[in-house]
DNA sequence: AGCGGTCAAGTTGAT
DNA sequence: ATCAACTTGACCGCT
């Protein structure tokens, strides 16, 4: 069985969720920004339980969040716990809300951190900054029992070997409930499936396996044997990423996400598989909707309603 | 009210 | 040495 992912945002629905710019918060008086912050993490509080309904109704069986869901929160200067915030206890409540009602329903939810977020890095700053994002992102994660907190393996910086031993090492000053979440994914350019595995074995970290990125970057293995292993190292319903070439296979950057997914690009070695695939294309739940009614008339299986994994 | 420039952060590789 | 690519639109300050 097959469970759909979208990712983040929505192309038609009218679920927005807001930000705001370091520049401008960084203007205001303390407690005015952290009003003003406070109003914006409530706003998108509601507006992910929006977002919950409607893949709930439309059976789509995951949602990746945001990462800017608590805008700013790690900022070196205008960060903040969300205990400092005026609706504070509220927002925890909203966030637990969403939690209660993906858990009812049967939705995965998971994060997914941007490039800025880098173990691996040679500055101890860096990787500081990474831990301390990690740590945020997995507390959002504990409210609205999101069971992923996915990145990539960071910068060869050279020496992959020694690259991969320094994120190894970073995983040690995570805090459980921010280790137990994480995740590593193969990227595009610099750590492949074959690269990332030995780590996930060392290190218990399971495996995303994003086969566009794997199409892009390939590592001698095969779809089926990346698919097989990457599960291997997942304790529970594995995830993995698709999108589509914006200009096909032969056009320029393939690395490039279309709109929608070509349905030919569905691995069909996942077909026996239980797995989540979270759709990354621009069309965002058009996408999902559209490669939904495709994989069913494919016949494939697929569920978005069914119990938790 | 509408417009357009701007946005916290890291790393790689193309030019 | 510089800069786009990752994500991409929304915000904010100016008229």
């Amino acid at each position: 069985m097959i469970r759909l992912g979208l990712c983040c945002t929505f192309a038609d629905e009218p679920i927005k969720f807001a930000t705001t710019t370091a520049t401008a918060v960084g203007r205001l008086d303390r407690a005015v920004g952290l009003a003003k912050l406070s109003a914006l993490c409530l706003a998108n509080a509601d507006a992910l339980l929006q977002a919950l309904h409607f893949c709930a109704q439309r059976g789509i069986g995951c949602f990746r969040v945001n990462c800017q869901i608590l805008p700013l929160a790690t900022h070196p200067q205008l960060g903040y716990a969300v205990d400092e915030l005026p609706a504070g206890d509220q927002i925890v409540e909203k966030f637990r809300a969403c939690g209660s009602f993906a858990r009812a329903r049967g939705l995965r939810t998971c994060f997914h951190p941007d490039q800025f977020v880098v173990l691996n890095s040679q500055r101890p700053e860096v990787v500081a900054a990474s831990l301390r994002e990690l740590e945020y992102q997995s507390e959002v994660a504990e409210w609205i029992g999101a069971d992923v907190v996915n990145i990539h393996g960071g910068g060869a910086f050279g020496d992959k070997p020694s690259a991969l031993d320094r994120f190894a090492r970073a995983l040690d000053r995570l805090s459980d409930r921010a280790r137990s979440r994480l995740t590593v994914e193969n990227d595009d350019r610099v750590y492949t499936p074959r690269d990332l595995l030995p780590l996930c074995a060392a290190t218990g970290i399971p495996l995303v396996y994003d086969v566009h990125h794997h199409r892009c970057h390939p590592d001698g293995l095969t779809e089926a044997e990346a698919t097989a292993q990457a599960c291997a190292t997942w304790q529970r319903e594995p995830l993995a990423h698709l999108s589509s070439p914006l200009a096909g296979w032969q056009g320029p950057g393939p690395q490039r996400h279309h709109d929608y997914i070509d349905v030919g690009d569905f691995p069909e070695c996942w077909r026996q598989r239980t797995l989540t695939v979270e759709v990354e294309a621009k069309a965002k739940e058009l996408a999902v909707l559209r490669l939904q009614r495709e994989l069913t008339a494919a016949g494939w299986p697929l569920r978005g309603d069914s119990p938790p994994w």
